[in-house]
DNA sequence: AAAATATGATAGACTAAGGCTATTAAGAAG
DNA sequence: CTTCTTAATAGCCTTAGTCTATCATATTTT
């Protein structure tokens, strides 16, 4: 059985002539009249009388005419479904994102992700590095969108915005009156960190090994809001991305202070599998968020 | 696109491995490979992205084997209703009767046909022959019982049952103690008949034209009952089949006096489509009937 | 009654779709 | 670096589906 035989026999039943319904279905007689055989031997059921006046269906016959029709419907709506999804920047998205990007990143790119593409449903899974690659290697996720670390060269990278880091102190701190800073002040310097797991704890790190600064050890911040609370409250010093930093670099008893050139940064990718079928849906969304956040990052 | 195909996608689904797939499907994986991908091609949508460790579904793909799912389910119904049809003592059938013929076997059969048909499902249609076989041409009837007459030789026929047709007459008439008659005697005779188109009128013509009755024009019944009452009122004659007359010969005021052989006789028989599908039900049917009748002829 | 017409079935050739085996290519794992 | 796994590719073969031409049958016209 086949979808052309259906529709062979419907063509048939419509027009109760073996010819016209051929001509319908643009095939020759011969060939509607095999095929109608080939289906009556196939279902065990004669479907028609035939004579050569007259095509009477039997009652099998016209309750698989009527099953035939809803058959070909069905086919009909599946290739509807393939259409709708072959618009890509259309139906569901799930997007991962790191703590220290999503809370910053996300109200700059989602009014304009909304409003360029609103048929585009975003669902937004908040975790830490490597459980998001994990996530997207399963495929529960699309993308990513996280801070581009060694170990990710087996994924496809679309870079997005190279983010300075800042350094935040409290505004009763020595320092904080200082327009810029070289990193290498920081040199035995104690420093607040994220906890474990967070990657931007290991860039941070990373900088402040190279500048002689020293982990303070005493606390582990489990976001960036509590680091910035705890700078204020314990005169300490910490790194911060530049998105989670006031325009004005004054804010709730915390100053930011850039860093003189080269600025410690990291940068900001989407992340996709390789052989990812939606490779032109990031593609747009990458330009778009990085014009987005090239505009943003601007205004310091 | 094809219910092979979409087979191949929904094992493929299910089992995301394309060896394993193939071998559920029992075909070779480079085959199921091929399909799958002119199945992509058809759609222009990429259902799954592939790599040598994991099969992951796109969005497309997921609702895409949704729907195929539904497809097949519904062809396998298809199916099923091919199957159902197959028996052939199943479903509706449209029966065409001659009254004079219908509310005499009727009783005797239904009863007989329900019990050992229980899933034939009867629509009895009541006509004069010729618009009997008008309908049984159009395909509106499956099959007519009726009295043979000559003109019938394009149809199936099945002989049921030969019936006698007796004299009817008043109780109160010279005849009415006589045990059987000649027909011949009826020579002179006037002899009530039914109303034109009524086959059993021209039948019974026959036999009174050989027999040199005259028929007696003032009145011409539309149905039996109405002659038989006739019979009873107005002191007249007339023929009547067997199945129309009570066992006894006696009732209401009239009685019935068998022929001596050579009897008058009808032949009902069961008439269908040469080219038919329901042969096989038919030759049940006839058969059944056939059994019936006798026995309750031989009552006589 | 014979010829013409209409209509579905059959025969035989051709094409293309779908299938198989063998091999390749690309990742992943040891 | 090699081995293993797994999907893709190449090349060949079989079969299903198609076509044209013709036949068989029934109906209508002459």
């Amino acid at each position: 059985m086949n979808f052309r035989d259906l529709e062979y026999l419907i063509a048939l039943e419509e027009l109760k002539h073996f010819r016209k319904a051929a001509d319908k279905c643009f095939v020759s007689q011969p060939t509607l009249s095999g095929q109608i055989k080939k289906l009556e031997d196939e279902l065990n059921v004669q479907l028609m009388e035939r004579s050569s006046r007259k095509v009477i269906f039997t009652p099998a016959g016209l309750d698989i005419v009527a099953k035939a029709k809803t058959i070909l419907l069905e086919a009909k709506s599946l290739k509807e479904i393939a259409k709708s999804h072959n618009e890509p920047m259309r139906g569901t998205l799930h997007i991962g994102l790191i703590p220290t990007v999503a809370p910053y990143l996300l109200p700059v790119i989602i009014p304009i992700i909304k409003q360029t593409f609103p048929d585009l449903e975003l669902y937004l899974h908040e975790n830490q590095t490597h459980v998001l690659l994990k996530q997207l290697e399963e495929g529960e996720l699309d993308c990513l969108l996280l801070a581009l670390l060694p170990g990710m060269e087996s994924f496809k990278k679309l870079d997005l915005y190279d983010e300075p880091l800042e350094l935040a102190l409290s505004d009763k701190h020595v320092w904080s009156s200082k327009k810029t800073i070289d990193l290498n002040e920081l040199s035995g310097e104690h420093v607040l960190m994220l906890a474990d797991g967070h990657c931007l704890r290991d860039q941070a790190l990373g900088f402040c090994f190279t500048a002689g600064a020293i982990e303070d050890n005493s606390f582990k911040a489990t976001s960036l809001e509590t680091l910035r609370h705890m700078i204020s409250a314990e005169n300490g010093l910490t790194l911060l991305p530049q998105l989670a930093i006031p325009i004005n670099r004054h804010q709730s008893g915390v100053k930011y202070i850039p860093f003189k050139s080269p600025s410690p940064v990291r940068t900001i990718s989407l992340l996709s599998r390789n052989n990812s079928a939606r490779q032109v849906c990031f593609d747009q969304l990458a330009r778009l968020i990085h014009e987005a956040v090239s505009d943003k990052l601007q205004e310091y």
